[in-house]
DNA sequence: CGAAGAGTTGAAGGAGATCAATGGCGGTGG
DNA sequence: CCACCGCCATTGATCTCCTTCAACTCTTCG
């Protein structure tokens, strides 16, 4: 897919694009990358000169804990641009790496920079896509503080895949998340072993399964209720029905 | 103190302002209201149309979870702008209270928006501010998932305290921060039981008292060591040392 | 003056972390 | 080629920390 392609689409998400909004899009250079599965391609403390688009595959934020552990902070996927606000915050708080194989696509700060002058509008829309990353942050606060395991894990998945359907990413009813159970404890503040349990938990009640990488989901209804996922502070202009 | 003064000042921190830009803040009118403590001024739901500037006391964002229960996501002192995101994002997502007595002003939509056309400089300074917010909101989600409860305790009062510095607005080594114990717990997801009982053991590390809403500092760098606390995520021009 | 809520403390019970052991899979190197 | 290593996934047992519950005081507010 088209790197340029699928930003625009991202953007239509929850922005409206005027066409020449589209053409500064297409006027982006950029170089892509290839990453091999947990391959950082931003550290922190970094300074990047680039904003990152994810092209293909599924990439992490994460913090550096004591001892090597991380505390992964939110996932992205084709479209998503993952580091905006490096465009106006000089040093990265967090990493940046691949969950999987992926792909993505490197853009100069300055020319984006350039085209916010030219079109203040797709500033806007950049600017609204860093606002829906804060959204997320925020619902994961209250994912990892104020809700069961097995909920919290639910959820998590719930707005994967409600997300790669947004942008079509699915396959049906199944979706790529490309997480290890370790992973998915880092993420969700649970030990693996609990991760593990809590993933039999909703195996077994028949809503969805999870099992090398894939998500199937099998009751949407009852998994979001399991999850208690209630997909508004996503923002979308078009929210997704059934 | 003059509201435009505190929203100068606060921007100031992280981003450089010219004459410009700060004529234009000048020229923002607004009403103020006087906010009793546990106050909601903006609900979960709302489609504001002005954009709330604190400009005394403190006021926190959280989500309403069953059963009315809380989850505190942020707090926010003299000269924060807590929803600037209000201006992109339709729909709020999360609600906004005082904590304890509180001043704010509303600025209406259109006349930041209107500033930003003429002074892009000044959007960029509030963009900033709202990506600094999702870096709060990053660090809470670390906070709450990866460490000690004692330590997520020492934490948060590392960051009310740092941020107040930065503001001028401590009383040397006293800083106002009019949180119950119920509340801390709603927002450090603990109990409130536990919440005491942290309480005491930093109390007894001889770092820090909390009482009556006053944090009193005695160790800074012990309490900093206690809480983890790394204040590079707030991404401050000027980092305060001692 | 009674009710409600904050703060405090002790005891209980439970959810989840930790530890340990196993099987499976993929990669590497002798 | 296959033996070995490392990591993922899984499961059982133990143990600990934290939630829950209860009781009491104190303050505030109606």
């Amino acid at each position: 897919m088209d790197p340029h392609e699928t930003l625009i689409r991202n953007l239509k998400e929850h922005s409206r694009l005027r066409s020449d909004d589209i053409a500064e899009i297409c006027n982006f250079s950029f170089v892509t990358k290839e990453l091999s599965p947990d391959q950082d391609f931003i550290r922190q403390g970094d300074q990047p000169k680039h904003a990152v688009l994810v092209v293909s595959g599924m990439v992490g934020r994460y913090h550096l804990l004591k001892g090597g552990r991380r505390q992964y902070l939110s996932f992205h996927m084709s479209g998503d641009l993952p580091d905006a606000q490096g465009l106006f915050i000089e040093r990265m708080d967090h990493a940046l790496c691949s969950i999987g194989p992926a792909r993505v696509a490197f853009i100069p700060h300055k020319q984006i920079l350039g085209a916010f002058e030219r079109r203040p509008s797709l500033g806007i829309a950049i600017w609204r896509e860093t606002l829906l990353d804060a959204a997320i942050f925020r619902e994961a606060i209250t994912n990892n503080s104020a809700r069961s395991r097995p909920t919290r894990m639910a959820h998590l998945f719930c707005e994967v895949f409600y997300r790669a359907r947004l942008s079509q990413l699915n396959k049906g009813n199944r979706c790529s998340i490309p997480l290890t159970l370790p992973q998915l404890g880092e993420t969700l503040a649970m030990a693996i072993a609990s991760v593990n349990r809590a993933l039999q938990q909703l195996r077994s009640s028949g809503s969805m399964d999870f099992r090398e990488g894939e998500l199937i989901v099998l009751n949407w209804r009852e998994l979001q209720r399991l999850g208690e996922f209630n997909p508004d502070y996503l923002h979308m202009k078009k929210p997704l029905t059934g």
